[in-house]
DNA sequence: GTGAAAGCGCTAACAT
DNA sequence: ATGTTAGCGCTTTCAC
């Protein structure tokens, strides 16, 4: 009876299809379960056996099929992520941080790519077929019905630096857009600019319209009346042409306020190589993130920071959080104004 | 006797599980193998029973576990990344690109960040417990004996922008190191640098060896003599110091050629504002990649192109490749010199 | 074209 | 501490 086993075994194989537990457990002479236990932290098994195990297994270069084990326990370790199609470093950053994070709490990262700026439901659909414990929207929009989808599964879905477009609550994790607004606003009116402009991302972003709002309505509240603006994107293309558009007008603006440090710089550059404007002295620029490059010499830009770490913080909170009670909240990270050199008159 | 699979079910469960495809089979009264083949792309099923079946799969909230296929099929359509620790922009871009691409081909990557640029071993280990049909090194170094492991398993590793450290031949895509440092020394001496020096990566790298020895080749065939250089890291940090030190030289480099773009716009800036070097007349600065920022107005940096696309073709290749011939294949994509205002002497 | 049955490689009771 | 057993959710023969 045994041996039909070995008999029926040959099937096709394209690969060398990998040793499993049961071929350790043969070599080892124990049960496959014990196989199992020396592979399982904590599992009651006596250590002479592990090592008979651990040897058989070294010797045929056993690995544990993480599907597998993934498949019983409900649970794949897996957290998904969807990355808008950005070239802002500012998430590439978070990424990183999030990849090591992770890693240390034994989970890994999916990623996908959202093309377009489109909604990324395609891309959820997939991650979610992989089973992944949680699902990190970075720069990336959902269908409503889909995340209400997530919710009803129990995968805990994280909007980050963004919140959803609906009015629904559901985690997110941002920085301090409306203290960050305010805080540029007070200090481009403290340094004496009196003409300044703001520079935005979209309408339906509501991360725009939270430093949009708490902007405007510092600067309208000391009467400075009608505020010029630009909605573009939030890349650099778009951000340029923007730029422009605003030191083209009559009278020119005196300060731009841009919603990230990304498109910041592309203003910067358009005032200080098209315009030939003296960054500081003629036009005031401040941007928003406290990306490395901010820090540069060349850029030298005033900004309110977005601390990636803490927010990552926040996140691995989140991702961990099994209770499914701050499946909805709305976590706000604090950060600090820098005032730099492109903000500075004399 | 059906009646005791009911009365067993209701075991313990975290989260509501999700259903599966005997749910959905049950709902809509065919077989699980039917719902199988109802989304299995090409299984000969009749078009009225895969409608019944969406159907039913539609009001559960259905969606096939892909952890369940994989295991079957002994590959996950995933594709493992290890990124090293870097905050050069190229690996984003690469990484953007990549991951598009993947998901047009149904597959999908799983990232790994290497800390602290020691060899990934760790990393690609746990990769290599999900199955992953192939194992991308964007930045980062792993143990010749690791390598041999993955190619005995027939797991395709192939380096990205690197050629392995040690001599064996594993796959790699690299871009045109010889023929770019070549053009770019060539070009320094046409715009009448005589004075040039070299600011590179660690010497075990061997991108910067193949760069660095093709520069230093063109320049002493033309009798320069002794080229002063620094080997310091690829990130910026190390950058900023390599640059001071060779920008203290006496008599001062007259240019510098950056192994990367990433370093050179540090180095740019270091002439620039530390050293109040008018950068192109005084000294010429040239890098490495192409990348977006090298275009800038702030750093208009001579360079030469590793165009991502074609580069991202050549992975693809190797990723698709079954027939396990590729398997060491060492791939150089073409660029282009890109003479910019950071060489340009009047 | 469809259903029954046999696993993929593993973990988790349950015995012993 | 260890082996036995029963699946996890799916794909894939194999009959019909």
């Amino acid at each position: 009876m045994k041996d039909i086993k070995d008999v029926t075994k040959p099937l096709k194989r394209t690969r060398p299809s990998p040793p499993s537990a049961h071929d350790v457990a043969r070599l080892a002479g124990v049960s496959q379960a014990a196989v199992s236990r020396a592979f399982t932290p904590g599992a009651s098994i006596a250590k002479t056996t592990r090592e008979r195990v651990m040897l058989a297994a070294d010797e045929l270069g056993y690995r544990p099929n993480l599907l597998a084990r993934s498949l019983i326990r409900g649970v794949s370790d897996l957290v998904g992520i969807v990355i808008g199609n950005t070239r802002n470093p500012f998430f590439f950053v978070a990424l990183e941080e999030l990849s090591a994070r992770l890693s240390r709490a034994g989970k890994h990262i999916l990623v996908f790519t959202a093309e377009g700026g489109e909604n990324a439901d395609v891309q959820v659909e997939d991650l979610l077929r992989y089973r992944v414990d949680a699902l990190l929207l970075m720069s990336a929009n959902i269908s409503q019905p889909l995340a209400e989808k997530c919710r009803r599964d129990g995968i805990p879905l994280i909007f980050f630096n963004r919140r959803p477009r609906w009015d629904i609550d559901f985690a997110s994790v941002t920085g301090a857009n409306v203290p960050g607004a305010e805080a540029i606003a007070r200090h481009l009116l403290e340094q004496g600019y009196r003409r300044p402009a703001y520079l935005g991302g979209p309408l339906d972003s509501p991360t725009n319209n939270e430093r949009q709002a708490a902007f405007l309505g510092v600067l309208q509240a000391e009467g400075l009346g009608e505020i010029p603006r630009v909605n573009g994107h939030f890349e650099r293309a778009g951000a340029i042409e923007a730029a422009r558009t605003l030191l083209r007008l009559d009278p020119q603006p005196d300060a731009i306020f841009c919603a990230s440090d990304f498109i910041a710089m592309a203003t910067l550059e358009v005032a200080r190589f098209e315009f030939g404007l003296d960054i500081g002295r003629q036009i005031g620029i401040a941007g928003f993130d406290d990306i490395l490059e901010a820090s540069w010499p060349s850029f030298d830009l005033t900004t309110y920071s977005q601390p990636v770490v803490p927010m990552i913080d926040k996140v691995m909170e989140l991702v961990s959080d099994t209770s499914g009670e701050d499946l909805s909240a709305q976590i706000v990270v604090e950060g600090a104004l820098r005032k730099r050199g492109s903000t500075r008159r004399d």
